[in-house]
DNA sequence: ATCAAATTGCGATCACCGTTCGCAGTAATT
DNA sequence: AATTACTGCGAACGGTGATCGCAATTTGAT
């Protein structure tokens, strides 16, 4: 029997080193590193073989004796990334809600330190969990450990709590990425659309927010995140309003 | 003075045809159906310039004349898929949460026959409104029109609404996509983790999910999704309990 | 000590991608 | 009739992820 032909695992499980050829003269952590600083420099859009490669001295050729493909290390970076995040110090003595309002603001300032983390958590494959995303999800249960929800339950709510961050962070990047004069065009042709007289719901809320009754400049991004974070996780944890 | 060099507006404002030359074989709605078949048929890999000038019987370079660049080829056809949805049915006199559920459920369904939507609608990018996209947004404000929170209030609701499906059905056709074995295996590199010691929520949570009291086998993805939309919409807009 | 096996770095190369340019043909405007 | 602006598109460019085979190197077994 000529081996069952293993399917290939995935670089968490396969090991770094096999031992009997020469010393690699790299390691999966050093390229990782690499990329992110090749990414947090120049975008997602730097980081392809040659441009990677070429950062840490080698050959294109050369990285894939350590990553089977690109996914490989991109995912590389992502965890290393995640790995910034400070986790040991949940949960405190001040409830939940904060501790999970702490978790999740320093997910949105990761995200903001490296936008192509953001690009990454996004992608549609399957999630890979790394060592640092295991950390996360103990740092999230961690959080929750007061409640005495059910254990799907929480792990449900720490997967929402993520997404809705990171859904805010694409919203609140991608918006301050277009130009001025993009943004008024964009303003003009929804206002045309509203005018046309169909969507009457849009333009009662696009009247109202107009005139606005409260300041009048766009309202804290930091204020409506707190709340959104807030209401959600209550929504989901919070007893349902006993008598 | 030489034109003050106009900056490209996005697809949705531009004219689809000038009237001076020969009459354009394709229409804009055309593509985007091509598109749409190529991608549900192939997937959104199979989504090149080459691939869908084919599919409409035109070379390459011929598609540049209907649209500026790939991502715009993807906008139209995310539009068209949108457009599937049927929304002219809401509110109904059954309350908002069943209506905000019922919209959820459209999305999810609409998402499930095209899964490329979802990774279209993943993208970084700045999320540029089509029509389709537009009449969503009326539709989702609608289902609320009967609560008197605060206009942007509502908008929030709807995208955190809309970010949470779209998360909730990542994560379920990511699962979905692994094969059994790579599934054992992830599941074994987990609990390897988790064997270690370290993470201590998580085994507890992973503990108390394996021995369920309830049924045996996996939950029902759309009772849990139920129970999600709701609650997450409840905590956004629901009132916060007042005594 | 010797040798076979396994592994590393990598030059060369493949197929494919998005996009551009210029040209011939065509229809509306002047 | 002349001009203008558009259409379709053949050909090409620079860049991409990935593969293959080879020489060099180190380990483990004999």
């Amino acid at each position: 029997m000529p081996e069952p032909e293993r399917p290939p695992l995935s670089i968490w499980q396969r090991p770094e080193r096999a031992g009997r050829g020469p010393a690699p003269e790299h390691s999966r952590a050093s390229i990782a590193a690499a990329g992110l600083a090749v990414a947090d420099a120049e975008g997602l859009a730097a980081i392809t073989m040659r441009r990677v490669a070429t950062a840490i001295g080698t050959a294109p050729a050369s990285l894939y004796r350590y990553v089977a493909n690109r996914d490989e290390l991109t995912a590389l970076m992502a965890d290393a990334a995640l790995s910034e995040m400070p986790l040991t110090d949940l949960p405190t003595d001040a409830g939940w809600r904060a501790d999970v309002l702490t978790l999740a603001e320093r997910l949105r300032a990761l995200y903001r330190r490296h936008p192509w983390l953001l690009d990454l958590m996004m992608r549609p494959g399957p999630a890979m969990l790394g060592p640092a995303a295991v950390d996360y999800l103990e740092g999230g249960v961690a959080a929750l450990s007061e409640l005495d929800a059910p254990a799907r339950t929480k792990l449900e709510a720490v997967s929402v709590l993520t997404g809705m961050v990171s859904m805010f962070v694409k919203d609140e990047l991608g918006a301050g990425n277009v130009s001025e004069q993009a943004q008024a065009a964009n303003a003009a042709y929804l206002g045309s659309i509203v005018a046309a007289g169909n969507h009457p719901h849009l333009a009662a809320v696009m009247m109202q927010a107009a005139a606005d009754p409260t300041a009048g400049g766009a309202p804290d991004p930091g204020q409506i995140f707190k709340r959104l974070v807030v209401g959600v996780m209550s929504g989901l944890l919070a007893p349902p309003a006993l008598p």
